[in-house]
DNA sequence: TGCTTTTGGTAACCGTGGCTACCGTTTTTA
DNA sequence: TAAAAACGGTAGCCACGGTTACCAAAAGCA
């Protein structure tokens, strides 16, 4: 039934430490429900009710949250076996806290979340270890919300730019490496307008501490970008 | 040996579900550190071992993050029976995420983290509900810091005051309430100067939306307040 | 009780960065 | 392959808010 996505869910942490035989057994167990999107097509919709912990089997969407003054904040990006609506599963209120939407054609289950901690009839005994799983993955989350709340926490925005390529730095390993986001996107994620933060990129290159082209960039001078970090 | 300390761990969000004679048994099982604190000692030191997952017994803390440009972030304020690191819990690098200060004298309780995973080797019953109770904290926690993270992406003063005041006048239902943080505290908060605050504040005041005096606030007119938080 | 520390309001100055507008380039779609 | 849409860099304008400095009131402490 679920053969097709196997490979995927293998790699997926919810279902870290449990084999195939398992896995199939806890999915019937589980009763998830697979749908497909086109691109820019909404999967959930901030405010609506909770329909479940999501499971990206095929392409990539996008975790947005639009304030009411119009600024869209991106929250994420999750390909394949990456999950959504970890939070939202465990809350009381039972509603979508983000927006996730199709960044291009994808395919994503949903868990319902009380077949999750609910106690299995058939007291398969994974159950246990797929609560263990979800424990350490919220803790992952709120690390990184933690992580993003230091971000937006940064008043100039070189501090924001450097830290951000510093990160990127430090995750390739490389001097010159791609921007994994458009110009777009990352003056969401920083949370500053477009313009400014092209033009302050470009101060940078001028002051040589960069150097780039579109989604190309090269980090000039790393101990300058470090002592603007903060 | 915690007798001293049951009505404070029974209102604790870890033991919840669980009766005071088993609660006995659970402590054993966890083998906490009660220690004491003066006002403005630190608990935890941000990147120091993590040394566990804190309860407040008695007093305060507040749960801050020092960015290196020198701006000190408020993440929370715990009384007792809350608790802290509960993020850095179940994390990888085993360090503390941020850094933990007495607010007064406070007394509080660290329990080893793989104690509440790992399972008892008296097999106690309560451990299953120990790692369900800490699943909903840690969610919680995570939808805590998602709301942090609006609360940041909001890109001006007026509209961070405006939201946190509705916020203040939706938990208490009145018009007229007291701020629960200094002027200081709440700059800090909002992420903005202190002296910034104030004269925004004093402008709404000027322009009939609020009113106040130290501590004390009123709200004039909600529906202004409203359209000025987006 | 007087002294010190903390807290909060105000004012002047000015730099960062938001906004709009425009244009060239690249990518997508028909 | 032409038309349309998306993307990215640049420029000018100016307001929001950071910074510093100072003072008054309140609170803590001797």
């Amino acid at each position: 039934m679920f053969k097709k996505w196997m490979t995927v869910l293998s790699k997926c942490a919810l279902f870290r430490g449990i084999n195939p035989e398992e896995l199939n057994i806890v999915l019937a167990c589980l009763n998830p429900k697979v749908s497909s999107y086109d691109k820019n097509e909404s999967v959930t919709v901030f405010g609506e009710k909770f329909s479940g912990l999501g499971v990206v089997l095929a392409g990539e969407v996008v975790v947005v949250k639009d304030n009411a003054a119009g600024n869209r904040v991106i929250m994420a990006v999750n390909g394949p076996g990456e999950m959504f609506g970890e939070m939202a599963a465990f809350s009381e209120d039972g509603v979508w806290p983000a927006t996730v939407v199709a960044r291009g054609a994808c395919t994503v289950m949903l868990l319902p979340a009380g077949k999750i901690v609910g106690s299995c009839e058939r007291s398969c005994g994974s159950h246990k270890m797929l609560i263990t799983n979800m424990l350490i993955i919220v803790s992952d989350k709120a690390l990184m919300l933690h992580r993003k709340v230091e971000y937006l926490a940064i008043r100039s925005m070189r501090g924001k730019i450097s830290t951000f390529l510093l990160e990127q730095y430090k995750r390739t390993g490389k001097d010159t490496f791609m921007m994994p986001l458009k110009r777009n996107e990352l003056a969401d994620f920083l949370n500053v307008s477009r313009p400014s933060l092209s033009r302050e990129m470009s101060r940078m290159r001028d002051e040589g501490v960069i150097d780039f082209h579109r989604d190309s960039i090269k980090i000039k001078q790393v101990d300058v970008l470090r002592s603007m970090a903060g």
